[in-house]
DNA sequence: AACGAAACTTAGAATATGTCCA
DNA sequence: TGGACATATTCTAAGTTTCGTT
């Protein structure tokens, strides 16, 4: 008898093991076929696809004039607007608690844009801001998010249907014979240009696209999208060379929109990967590429000087490239190639270091970049060259541009350029911080907190940051608070309960778990951990770690990160290495 | 080679939705 | 059960790089 469960028991393990091998073997196949169909190059050269059919872009509703008893004034006079001067002041009226409205490049702007929508007569009266009372749309505007959320569930309910129909209707196209999710398919409703930081359009009015202003994009043979009613459009194409199936060209900068697929497409999927192959390709070769850097910041040129030390910045700082751009047309921000004298500033010694430069400058979307560090003795010297002599507003790097850098880089690999360096650098950092970080034995809580940790350790070096919530310091009182309440609750309430070692164990996870809370709270509260990981973060190095630490991907990666990485969740083993 | 335009990625804010606790 | 807070999603501005033209 005892033999014969012995053999059962025998039976069993082979069956596991055969399973076990068998779930291996099937799935190494399923990341094979992937790899294939991914390598090969299905089309010839720049060629996105074979069949392209689409319902075209999403036009947001007409506007609706003000009810009678919404009044502006002027000057303290009521005055009945004409329809699209009366649409653009309750652009302005909705966003009178926002502190745009209160600065003068935008109220300028504003104005100026303003009165070319009225009629003659609102013109010749209207030529003073100060004088405009909004406060009534004002009012209007937040009663109807009120009213909105206070809506009944079965309205909720409508409104929910409502928009579903729209996403079906147009948010999905037939892309290669299979249906993909387009990312925005809804036309840019018209309003007031929120340019960041010191932005000179900030306020210009954006103006409203008809279809006549939008080019289809889709193949030929397939159903073109009908224009709304007594519509047309500017112009149908059928270009297989671009990815993207309709664009506009806004009116305050002149650029060009597009409405393009979502990140879970096949085709966007693709991009992806192939951008942290090209940063996993910078690894095998980035030994070699900064050791010629070191070298050419002995050069004789002086050309080449710059550029090795702004590859230096580059790769040590993960700076931006940054193009120059067109003064008076953007806000003025900078990154490695455009930085001028005025951000750049040297200390031979300080706070204890050596060759310390400290940078502060603006970056993109006008965010901050301040960082002292230290560098080596032969970057100083050539920071103190280039800054002799010269005023604030030269460029530090006065001989060198993003096309030369990039023109160089290439030179050394194929296919590199200053932005895969920023890649690299993220994906390498999360991979190091984890190995060095967690620990199997530790607990999920623990283990999560060791990611987040990795994960900061990226968003810093990347200078992802956000603006302080404005709640936070009231929220993390309350978080403190629930804290103490806790902690005070173990010693006095626990003795009374029946079973008391499950009690204690509870209340000391609950513990661990807001202390955690807490912590994470505020070493993030400036911090944007988002933008890393969806943007540099190769997601194979963390779908490895979770297989590896047994941490569930959904613990991580939200829905929509996980269907924008399928490939990396489907074809990652955990040996792999970035 | 120089340029401007086009195409595509990256970015934080705004808004919507979900969750948790009193 | 509702409101405070956390998290997810949407939105569109602002970058980088490539492309096309002269």
């Amino acid at each position: 008898k005892e033999s014969a469960e012995k053999e059962e028991k025998e039976v069993g393990k082979r069956r596991i093991r055969r399973t076990k091998r068998a779930v291996t073997a099937a799935r190494l196949l399923k990341i094979q076929k992937q790899e294939e169909e991914w390598e090969e190059k299905k089309y010839e050269d720049g060629v996105k696809w074979k069949f392209l059919e689409h319902n075209g872009p999403y036009f947001p509703p007409d506007y609706q004039p003000l009810p009678d008893n919404v009044h502006f004034f002027y000057d303290g006079m009521e005055v009945k607007l004409s329809p699209a001067a009366e649409e653009v002041a309750v652009f302005f009226g909705r966003m009178l608690d926002h502190e745009y409205t209160f600065e003068e490049v935008f109220q300028a702007n504003f104005l100026t844009d303003w009165r070319k929508e009225m009629v003659d007569e609102e013109r010749l009266l209207i030529t003073d801001l100060d004088k405009c009372d909004f406060r009534e749309i004002h009012t209007m505007h937040k009663a109807t998010v009120e009213a909105k959320k206070n809506s009944t569930v079965a309205e909720k309910l409508a409104l929910k249907e409502a928009n579903q129909k729209i996403l079906e209707e147009y948010g999905y196209c037939l892309l290669d014979h299979h249906k993909e999710r387009i990312g925005n398919f809804k036309i840019e409703p018209p309003g007031l240009f929120r340019g960041r930081g010191g932005h000179p359009k900030k306020g210009m009015l954006k103006k409203r696209i008809q279809p006549e202003d939008v080019t289809i994009n889709c193949s030929s043979e397939s159903r073109v999208p009908v224009p709304p009613a007594g519509h047309s459009w500017k112009q149908v194409r059928h270009d297989n060379t671009v990815t993207w199936l309709a664009s506009w060209t806004e009116n305050i900068q002149g650029v060009t929109k597009y409405i393009m697929l979502n990140a879970n497409s096949k085709l966007k999927g693709e991009k992806d990967w192939e951008k942290y192959e090209m940063a996993r390709k910078l690894k095998l070769c980035v030994d070699d590429i900064r050791n010629q850097y070191l070298q050419d910041l002995k050069s004789e040129d002086m050309v080449t000087r710059q550029r090795a030390v702004a590859l230096y910045f580059i790769d040590k700082l993960a700076l931006r490239a940054e193009n120059e751009k067109e003064e008076g047309e953007t806000a003025d921000t900078v990154g490695c190639c455009s930085l001028r004298v005025e951000h750049v500033t040297l200390h031979k010694k300080l706070e204890g270091n050596k060759y310390v430069v400290e940078l502060d400058f603006l970056g993109k979307d006008s965010i901050r970049y301040y960082n002292k560090v230290s560098v080596i003795k032969k970057v100083f010297k050539n920071l103190n060259m280039f800054l002799e002599d010269r005023n604030p507003g030269d460029e530090l790097f006065g001989r060198l541009n993003t096309i030369m850098l990039n023109k160089h880089l290439s030179s050394l690999m194929t296919g590199l350029t200053a932005r895969v360096f920023r890649t690299y650098n993220a994906s390498i950092t999360l991979q190091e911080q984890l190995k060095e970080l967690t620990n199997k034995s530790d607990n999920e809580q623990e283990k999560l907190l060791c990611y987040n940790k990795a994960n900061r350790a990226v968003a810093i070096l990347c200078n992802h940051q956000r603006a302080l919530p404005k709640t936070f310091e009231q929220s993390m009182a309350n978080l403190q608070a629930k804290v103490r309440q806790k902690k005070q609750k173990r010693v006095i309430s626990i003795s009374q309960v029946v079973d008391k070692k499950a009690a204690v164990r509870r209340c000391k996870e609950k513990l661990l778990k807001l202390d955690v809370q807490a912590i994470n709270r505020e070493e993030n509260k400036q911090i944007a951990l988002g933008t890393s990981k969806v943007s540099y973060l190769d997601p194979r190095i963390t779908v490895a770690w979770c297989k590896n630490m047994a941490v569930r991907i959904e613990k991580i990666y939200n829905k929509a990160q996980r269907d924008k990485f399928a490939w990396a969740i489907n074809m990652t083993e955990d040996d792999f290495e970035f």
